[in-house]
DNA sequence: TACATACAC
DNA sequence: CATGGTGTATGTA
């Protein structure tokens, strides 16, 4: 063996304990060396025990596996392949090569803004974290093998001279809104993915950018020399790269850009100035360049045409560089060979290893191995290999979802008294109702997590009745685990290092919404619609599209477990090439809705020069039906599903579908104006990053709660909560009953959800009809004033080659929007008790 | 539903 | 001295 550092027990566990040089900035270490101090420094540690156990239970899987591959025949394989073949060519056809994804990655990102403001540490090895653990370090450091989710501790075995900085999470997340206001001017939708990493699709900027003058393309360099002196100009490209490829994509933009620029130089008034091109390349050297003037932090990016690509891509020429994959089936394929499993988001230490003992290490052998792998993992698993292997991921950037659960949880010095053990519990579920009331949640779902000293983790958790909130109700539930647990274990005490509470199961409490959520659940004929399942309907939704898609960028987590549904004499699974040619036409349809409501073009505004950027609001703006509809609502092969005379209509055009409506409404107010519920709740990204960082900002003293804009509109969310779950069988109880209200028939009485009227009928389509009617009511007034549409109005730009993903207006489903449009807007921060420490950089979700 | 795992940051 | 916290998805029973 090449490794001389470990011994053979050692050598399984350097999958978990080792560090990886999967990363930039690792290249050219001595890793042996490294691996030798990280394994000395942790050996007899209950950490170090702990991880022992788990590399063995993950050898047991292999060996389980690689016993299953024993058994499979010549025959099973053959059939396999057959079956890999088909959804190989069913995926290929569903490839899409239209759009434009970047994903932007900032450089050390915590490390690098702590070294610009103080340039003592410039020249030295430096990470940011603690001595218990890091967030991230500087390539400086990197050399000495030290590097994120590291503990300091080691880290400074490994480098003695390592500067260890603490954390200031508000700078990180100033600075973070920052650079999203720059995102935002490339792509309006932007998903971010932490303070320092964001996906973007650059498709309709680039669009646009191709009307552009020179002056909107032109950028001033910073003007004020900053005080640390040294400034490049440069938006120097390390990357020698490929060729531009872009006007082929561009060449036909019929409509394009409606605007005419006004062209007032940006540079007349003097300093240096910078022009970009028009294509992609150019126009993200443009972005990176952007946020260096504005930030004086570096940045790197992935051009690539799906998520998975540009996220692989971005971290190519890491750091300050980026790096295009163009367009073509052939750079994808070549680029997907040679790429090694763990470099793709999702495929995990675990996974690696799994794979590797088959053989498998980078995706070339992904795609020969298909066979074998649709054999032995499960069908979400090998699917997903599947497309890695082909290249192919989301072509469509989705919104962020509502969130499903809430917890705080921490770590602390050995707690053994269950006395304390309550009180701890009690604090948590504090601090969790105290979040929870930010968002207006409530859930149905309590778990206790539990760690003890030697790290073994537990969970516990129950489902109640109704929703809950409060501290009281959280710990009641909260605190009965906990008594279970340790009543378990007594006399012996637990002795804990960790404890967590969290809820989930939340039900909506918002009162708008849930109607339109249960007309879309009506429309769902045939589905069940579980009362206060709203959001889940629309997560549904989302997902459906999503993997019509083209693969979400998800993981396989749970791992392989054979399968179970393998019967013994026949290999095959016969289920797949059906659910695929499904899903290939429900993604037709959804495109050619899609199509319709593609979102206005306008984002392509410059901000330095200040580009007109409206002017777009002009078409008929959908409404909410209408998005409900495109999202959500039943499509059919045929056309879509009018919400309120819920007839098929013969069309895929919204605009068309819109038309109807408002005639089924009869009357023609088509276009409620703006959107914004004023309401609309507190923005769910930068409290979640709060979250994770509270204890860190006590530490500093300078949290603010700016907006504590959780307002209490929460006395009005309680009214309707009763939805009119689809009433499927003979027992209307059965459609259970949401929250609050209690209208459900208990009876053979039926009563409608939303009028809240006995009727006097046994047949439940009747009684289905009339509810239809009611809500109709409701929607007739929703459409005809208060109600704010979506934001997105539909686009006139551009239409689509036909199997191009990219559907659905990302919030046409909820009413609610979270927005990330203002990157400005003012973050509720948190002041908390105690707590933890430090986290990883990029780590908030947003 | 409950629990354990994997994964991303 | 010393190995984090928040959230999501998936597999299985």
């Amino acid at each position: 063996m090449d490794n001389g550092a470990a011994s053979a027990k050692d050598e399984g566990l350097l999958s978990r304990m080792a560090l990886n040089d999967n990363k930039a900035g690792m290249e050219g270490l001595d890793r042996d060396m490294i691996n030798k101090i990280i394994m000395e420094t942790s050996k007899g540690s209950r950490f170090y025990e702990s991880e022992l156990k788990r590399e063995h239970q993950v050898n047991q899987r292999i060996e389980k596996i690689m016993l299953q591959k024993g058994q499979i025949t010549e025959q099973q394989l053959k059939k396999a392949q057959a079956q890999v073949e088909r959804v190989v060519s069913e995926l290929e056809r569903g490839r899409d090569l239209t759009r434009l994804i970047v994903h932007v990655d900032m450089d050390a990102f915590y490390a690098a803004v702590e070294m610009r403001d103080c340039p003592e540490l410039k020249d030295k090895p430096m990470a940011v974290g603690s001595m218990s653990m890091l967030s991230t370090s500087n390539y400086h450091a990197r050399k000495y093998g030290v590097r994120a989710a590291m503990p300091g501790f080691i880290a400074k075995k490994l480098c003695p001279n390592l500067v260890i900085v603490p954390p200031n999470f508000n700078k990180y997340r100033a600075v973070s809104e920052e650079i999203r206001e720059i995102f935002a001017d490339y792509d309006p939708h932007f998903q971010a993915v932490s303070l320092d990493e964001a996906y973007l699709d650059f498709t309709d900027h680039l669009e646009q950018r191709q009307s552009w003058p020179e002056s909107s393309r032109t950028h001033r360099c910073r003007t004020n020399s900053s005080p640390t002196g040294e400034e490049h100009i440069e938006p120097e490209e390390a990357a020698p790269e490929q060729i531009d490829l872009s006007p082929v994509l561009f060449e036909d933009s019929p409509n394009s850009s409606p605007f005419l620029l006004s062209s007032e130089g940006v540079c007349a008034s003097g300093g240096a100035c910078e022009v970009f091109g028009t294509s992609v390349e150019e126009a993200v050297k443009e972005m990176r360049f952007r946020i260096e003037q504005k930030t004086m932090l570096t940045a790197s990016a992935g051009i690539a045409p799906n998520m998975m690509l540009a996220k692989v891509c971005s971290d190519k020429n890491k750091p300050n560089g980026q790096y295009r994959l163009p367009s073509t089936r052939e750079a994808v394929m070549e680029f997907v060979q040679n790429l090694p499993v763990r470099k793709v988001s999702g495929i995990g230490k675990v996974s690696e290893k799994m794979l590797n003992a088959l053989g498998i290490s980078n995706c070339a052998h992904l795609g020969q191995q298909m066979a074998l792998l649709s054999l032995l993992f499960s069908e979400t698993a090998w699917h997903h290999f599947m497309q890695v292997s082909l290249g192919l991921s989301s072509t469509y950037i989705p919104r962020h979802e509502e969130r499903k659960s809430m917890s705080t949880e921490r770590t602390f010095k050995e707690l053994s008294r269950a006395e304390e053990q309550f009180s701890l519990c009690r604090e948590l579920c504090g601090d969790l109702a105290e979040d929870m009331k930010k968002e207006g949640l409530k859930g149905k779902t309590v778990t206790l997590k539990l760690k003890n000293v030697n790290f073994e983790v537990k969970t516990r958790a129950q489902t109640l009745q109704s929703a809950i909130a409060t501290l009281d109700e959280i710990f009641a539930v909260a605190k009965d685990l906990l008594k279970t647990e340790i009543e378990n274990e007594s006399p012996q005490p637990l002795r804990l290092r960790l404890m967590g509470v969290r809820v989930s199961a939340f039900v909506s409490l918002d009162d708008k919404k849930p109607l339109q959520k249960s007309i879309i659940g009506f429309l769902q004929t045939g589905k069940t619609d579980s009362t206060d399942s709203t959001q889940e309907m629309h997560q549904k939704q989302e997902k459906e599209h999503f993997s019509n898609h083209s693969v979400p960028a998800w993981p396989l987590a749970g791992l392989p477990s054979a399968q179970k549904s393998q019967k013994p004499g026949e290999g095959g699974r016969t289920s797949e090439p059906q659910s695929f040619f499904q899903r290939a036409h429900a993604k037709r349809l959804q495109l050619q809705a899609a199509k319709a409501s593609t979102e206005e073009g306008g984002q392509g505004r410059d901000a330095s020069v200040s580009a007109p950027t409206d002017g777009c609001g002009t078409s008929a703006a959908p409404t909410e039906a209408q998005a409900s509809t495109s999202g959500c609502g039943r499509l059919t092969s045929d056309g879509l599903t009018c919400p309120v005379c819920f007839r098929q209509v013969e069309t895929t055009d919204l605009n068309v579908f819109n038309e109807h409506i408002d005639r089924c409404l009869g009357n023609s107010c088509g276009n409620p104006n703006q959107s914004n519920h004023p309401d609309s709740e507190s923005d769910l990204e930068s409290e979640a990053e709060c979250k994770a960082l509270e204890g860190v900002n006590r530490c500093r003293g300078e949290c603010t709660t700016e907006s504590a804009k959780a307002n209490g509109d929460e006395e009005s969310q309680s009214k309707r909560e009763a939805q009119p779950s689809l009433i499927k069988d003979a027992h209307p109880a059965s459609s259970v009953t949401g929250a609050n209200h209690e209208t459900t028939p208990q009876s053979s009485v039926l009563i409608c959800p939303v009028c809240q009227r006995t009727q006097d009928t046994g047949d439940l389509t009747l009684f289905n009809h009339h509810v239809d009617l009611c809500l109709n009511q409701e929607v007739l007034h929703e459409l005809r004033g208060q109600t704010s549409p979506p934001k997105d109005p539909p686009s006139l730009t551009r239409n689509r080659t036909e199997d191009t993903g990219h559907l659905l207006p990302r919030q046409a489903c909820k009413g609610k929007s979270k927005r990330r449009d203002s990157p400005s807007s003012p973050n509720p921060k948190r002041t908390k008790g105690h707590g933890p420490r430090n986290t990883i950089d990029k780590f908030f979700r947003l």
